[in-house]
RNA sequence: GCUGGCGUAGCUCAGUCGGAAGAGCAGCCGCCUUGUAAGCGGCAGGUCGAGGGUUCGAUUCCCUCCGCCAGCUCCA
């Protein structure tokens, strides 16, 4: 019987039994065979080589399509296990899946990698690839497969633990084989080891097994694989951008903050350039809360031990809560790693009414968590950082208003800061431990995704990944290169309005409950301008540059004359520097490229007697004997928060 | 927390197989008086992350601590 196979355009052709993959897509075209790496047969991924099963939707998968480039660098892991397992007498392997960008493979060679191993196994996989050894598909019965890798204490683990939804039911596992060496493997690869046309190993790193801290720790390493020599030069260039913008390089470049170690891991202190930056910042949130009707609240940093006690912290946080202080004779303290025991005090203070409500209450608080060592990364991971938390107590009535109101709002604001591509989590009930009632879960639930859907924003559902206390909304963006960040949570919690016993008197006059939206728009201060700064690689809209302009005589003579018009910018707001140095103008004009300020203002002889300047706006070209109050007027305009 | 790699001047980095610590930039002082990405000369700057050990002698070797970097499922 002749298959019939259905192009990805709707035709239907014939082909005879037993045509491989390879053999319709060479039948379609020899360029789209040379660039297959696997095909599809109805979603299903195929080695080239594997007679096709039977009928249906055929795709050629290309190697420099997303999925091609994830078969290379699975075929890629494969070679580099074989190399490793070649150099090194007694190796063991455990799993060496592609990943985004890569490629890794996880060994027990008795110690650890050292970055000399790399080199060795780099080029014994060259010599691997040069050989263009074949990669052949068996499928064994799970017996044999046990006895294949009998020696593979890890290969063992995995075929036991084989699920059904595994090849055949977990009964039949399949391998690839290319000269001698054997993995265990779900395919598809490529055809020969020959077609890895661009590999590289990148580093060595420990990894736990099945990522269980409890599990052996094993050795893995990482590489990358592209369709061509050039995609991998691209690919390192790429990386090397991202460096430059990483903000812990930047922010030391242009003086906004340090982590003394002094101080201790993970905390931060914040020069007069990062501190201007971040006045504008946590100025315009101030704004905006008030904006959207939210009220001002301030809240000590430590706390009875006792509150944390009713908040569930110490029940559920206490890991990465700093421990307590104990004065003698008196109570207990600890640190704050929220803010919402705080916040929750200010609603007790008062008996409170449905008139009351909603009540939005705001701060900027700084909190303390103690996160393992290995874990922090400059401001995007720090042990203490600024919230600009709040928590909107509420009728249940109220929540799809107040929800959607909080979308709304975090969504003007990251557009303020400057993105506009944004993805959404939509996390809903855990299966097992949950508080509240389910009818409340379900209107939360509900209430979140038509904010969602009202706002336009894409957004996935994370079934059962939601807190114990409450559904949530995490909103990502996308930055200037395209990484996706978390910012901002918008978390419903029934659970506190219950532990902390708060109430409201109802128009009937009744004792009722609260509900409670926890939310933080940046997610933590830190975090947010760490995650701006690597958006703009430094370079900040001119509404945040700590320093926006910067008055440039050309020689000592006009010092005089650059301070009137400083003076004169600083009248309308604006924030100037002058440089008064005695380099010549071309170092004076790199310095000032250098600190990224967003414009530069040169004046010079003809400047001085024609009251102009020569104006260098970022981003545009040099404007000589541009009349002054209209170089003010202009920047003035320009460097205006966008509210 | 765990594994590995690191820690030398404010910054970026040389160097010492155990025997007097270096460069560039930045800083300071001079000269130059400058028109859009580094003018020239000089000076100063380091308990070689901290503590302990081995040694005649430690920045170098060993141990402990502190700090930094990468990774610690994107599941054959």
């Amino acid at each position: 019987m002749p298959l019939q196979i259905t192009y990805p355009d709707g035709t239907v052709v014939e082909h005879p039994d037993g045509s491989t993959g390879l053999d319709v897509a060479s039948s379609i075209g020899s360029r789209l065979a040379r660039a297959a790496v696997a095909v599809k047969l109805d979603g299903e991924m195929l080695d080239l080589s594997r007679p096709l099963p039977g009928d249906g939707l055929f795709e050629v998968v290309t190697d420099s399509s997303d999925e091609g480039r994830s078969v290379l660098r699975h075929s890629a892991a494969h070679v580099l296990a074989q190399a490793v397992l070649n150099l090194h007498q007694g190796a063991t392997f455990a799993i060496g899946p592609s990943i985004t960008d890569g490629f890794y493979y996880d060994f027990d060679i008795g110690r650890p990698f050292t970055p000399d191993d790399l080199g060795p196994i780099e080029e014994e996989m060259a010599r691997i690839i040069a050989a263009d050894q074949p990669f052949i598909r068996e499928e064994l019965s799970r017996q044999e497969g046990l006895a294949v890798f009998a020696e593979h204490r890890f290969k063992t683990e995995i075929i036991e633990s084989v699920e059904g939804s595994e090849v055949g039911d977990g009964k039949i596992v399949s391998i690839y084989r290319n000269n001698g060496f054997v993995d265990l493997c779900r395919g598809p690869h490529v055809p020969s080891t020959g077609r890895l046309k661009a590999v590289k190993l990148l580093r060595s790193a420990g990894a736990y097994w099945r990522g269980d801290e409890n599990q052996p720790q094993l050795q893995r390493i990482y590489g990358t694989a592209w369709e061509s020599a050039k995609a991998l030069e691209e690919h390192l260039h790429r990386l090397e951008e991202a460096e430059k913008r990483d903000h812990r390089k930047l922010g030391r470049e242009l003086d906004l903050f340090s982590f003394p170690s002094e101080l201790g891991s993970g905390l931060a202190v914040w020069h007069p350039n990062g501190g201007m930056l971040r006045k504008q910042i946590e100025d315009y949130s101030r704004r905006i809360h008030e904006m959207f009707g939210f009220d001002f609240v301030y809240s000590p940093h430590l706390a009875k031990a006792d509150v944390w006690q009713t908040s569930g912290h110490l029940d559920f946080y206490a890991d990465l809560m700093y421990p307590g202080m104990e004065m003698d004779g008196s109570d207990e303290y600890r640190v704050k790693p929220m803010n919402c025991p705080f916040h929750v005090m200010i609603y007790k203070s008062a008996a409170r009414s449905y008139r009351d409500l909603p009540l939005r209450f705001g701060e900027l608080g700084t909190v303390y968590r103690y996160e393992m060592s290995g874990v922090v990364h400059g401001l995007l991971r720090a042990r203490g950082f600024t919230q600009d938390d709040s928590h909107t107590f509420c009728t249940r009535e109220q929540m799809p208003e107040e929800l959607a109101m909080h979308l709304e709002f975090v969504l003007m604001l990251l557009r303020d800061f400057g993105f506009d591509e944004f993805e959404a989590d939509l996390s809903t009930r855990p299966e097992e431990k949950w508080v509240g009632e389910l009818d409340m879960w379900e209107e939360a639930t509900d209430s979140l995704k038509a904010a969602l859907e009202a706002s336009g924003v894409p957004y996935r559902v994370a079934e059962g990944e939601g807190a114990f206390y409450g559904p949530k909304i995490d909103v990502h963006v996308k930055d200037a290169i395209g990484r996706r960040w978390q910012m901002s949570t918008i978390q419903m919690d029934f659970t506190l309005p219950d532990r902390f016993e708060l109430e409201f008197i109802t128009p009937e006059d009744a004792r009722e409950r609260p509900v409670m939206i926890h939310s933080a728009k940046f997610g933590s201060v830190e975090r947010f301008i760490g995650v701006l700064i690597e958006h703009y690689a430094g370079a900040f809209p001119m509404w945040l540059a700590p320093v926006q302009a910067i008055v440039v005589p050309v020689a000592d003579r006009h010092e005089d004359h650059a301070s009137k018009v400083a003076k004169s910018m600083r009248d309308r707001g604006i924030r100037v520097d002058v440089d008064a140095g005695s380099g010549k103008l071309g170092e004076k004009i790199r310095n000032a490229h250098l600190r990224k300020i967003p414009a530069i203002m040169v004046v010079g002889d003809s400047d001085v007697s024609n009251e102009t300047v020569g104006l260098t706006v970022r981003g545009s070209d040099e404007r000589r004997g541009t009349p002054l109050g209209e170089a003010i007027t202009e920047l003035a305009e320009a460097a205006k928060p966008p509210r």
